[in-house]
DNA sequence: AGGTATTCACATGAAACTATTCTCTGAGTTAGG
DNA sequence: TAACTCAGAGAATAGTTTCATGTGAATACCTGT
């Protein structure tokens, strides 16, 4: 009997090829060969950074765009194409791509270094060592030949509010020491704000030149997806009307073309999983669904034993149906400590947590004044009921309650 | 009634501290010549 | 004497604690009518 189940999974497993070509195209990571709609800041970036294959120093770019509008992407395939020419000719360019927001790998100032130096094949410690010194191995192995180097700092923004710009600021004048080799940086972010709040010298050699990246509207989504799906799956399996829907979500969303895509990927796995054989618009709402549900699910998993305990003390709190405020959460939180034998935090720390699991979006939080009763925040659960009861079990399990 | 001052219950910020991980350095030790 | 070992000093970093200051509006308290 349980054979036969087993059977019969397997070879539905087999039969799951009717749906995904290749379904790698529709992962984030994918570049395809040309960028969709983006061709105007491609064009412009491209002009802007062209006298580096003269070996002449391009301004610092700084680009910015909301998630998901292709910035990134446009921004690889350009050094991709340069890298071509650079390598043809025998041209010292090197482009170093950087994410800032790594954790634990880009997101300080002796990381991004470090980074660097390793890029240019220093081999540098993750620790132990002055920042000065990080300075220096990576200054040192810039100038020991002649060459240009392009350094492209991605969520820039999550760098300087996490590291200051100290980094950003050394950057930009690396060139006034260097007798062989030039440094020119591109930073993107994800908000036009954080220019603002670096230091004035650092945002005006920084933006020595911008490019907006507006948001997909729904059309080019849809053109987007078009291009991407037809790839991805087989023919005929997408029902008439989801890449329409699909991108009118997103669009809803600022025009984020990474959801967009992640929708269309789940809903085709969703589909995949009741051995359909095509992708159905409904699938499409169970997709976005489904995407919230595990990533809640992940962050809850993957949070640190406070968080978990913070978390499960609003859940408890929650059935209540009154507000939920900080004090009462603490309250519950230290009783929870005592019988689990977790340390108990001060009440600082856990506030901060609350504006934590807020900032992930497990909960909503705001802060509200009661007047002669003080301030406070204010939360609720932001999930489903249902997903509530699977995160509480999920949380009992990691507390090592019951 | 209308205006001001208080007051609550935290929020928010900054600095300092703790613990961990890692390098570097130099003293002490060992083994071979 | 060269090579090796190992403890201690010094760094970077994450996660906290400690101390200090901020804050929005419901109430308490006046004031003059």
């Amino acid at each position: 009997m349980k054979k036969q189940k087993l059977t019969n999974l397997f070879e539905n497993f087999l039969k799951k090829d009717e749906i995904f070509n290749d379904k790698k195209v529709l992962q984030i990571s994918h570049m395809p060969d040309v960028v969709e709609h983006r061709e105007e800041q491609i064009n412009q970036i491209a002009q802007i950074l062209a006298p580096s294959l003269k070996l002449n120093r391009p301004s610092n770019i700084f680009i910015y765009g909301k998630t998901g509008s292709g910035k990134t992407l446009s921004m690889k395939h350009i050094a991709q194409n340069m890298l071509n020419v650079a390598d043809k000719n025998k041209i010292p360019l090197k482009i170093i791509y950087i994410n800032c927001k790594l954790k634990r790998v880009a997101d300080t100032e002796y990381r991004i270094i470090a980074q660097l130096g390793r890029e240019l094949g220093e081999k540098i410690p993750n620790t132990g060592l002055p920042t000065d010194e990080v300075y220096r191995i990576f200054f040192d192995a810039l100038d020991k030949k002649e060459m240009l180097l392009l350094i492209t700092l991605d969520e820039i923004d999550q760098l300087v509010n996490k590291a200051g710009d100290a980094v950003l600021y050394n950057l930009t004048r690396i060139n006034e020491e260097l007798k062989k080799s030039q440094v020119s940086i591109i930073g993107i972010s994800n908000n036009s704000r954080f220019i603002d709040i670096v230091d004035p010298r650092v945002k005006s050699s920084l933006s020595e030149e911008d490019i907006l990246f507006p948001p997909y509207n729904a059309l080019q989504l849809q053109d987007i997806l078009r291009g991407r799906a037809n790839k991805a799956f087989k023919e005929n399996v997408l029902e008439d009307g989801v890449l329409a829907k699909c991108a009118a979500y997103s669009a809803k969303e600022h025009g984020d073309a990474r959801r967009a895509l992640d929708l269309l990927r789940v809903a085709g796995e969703v589909s995949e999983r009741e051995c359909l054989s095509n992708v159905q618009i409904k699938h499409i709402d169970e997709a976005e669904s489904k995407i919230e549900h595990d990533r809640v699910l992940d962050i809850i998993t993957t949070q640190p034993k406070q968080s978990q305990a913070a978390l499960y003390s609003i859940l408890s709190l929650q059935s209540k149906g009154e507000a939920i405020l900080t004090g009462q959460i603490y309250d519950i939180y230290k009783k929870l400590c005592n019988q689990t034998g977790l340390k108990t935090l001060t009440q600082r720390r856990i506030g901060d947590i609350i504006a934590e699991l807020d900032m992930l979006g497990i909960i909503n939080a705001k802060v509200i004044s009661k007047g002669r009763y003080g301030r406070t925040r204010e939360i609720s659960l932001s999930t489903p009921d249902s997903t509530n009861n699977k995160i509480k079990r999920i949380l009992e399990e990691g507390l090592d309650l019951l």
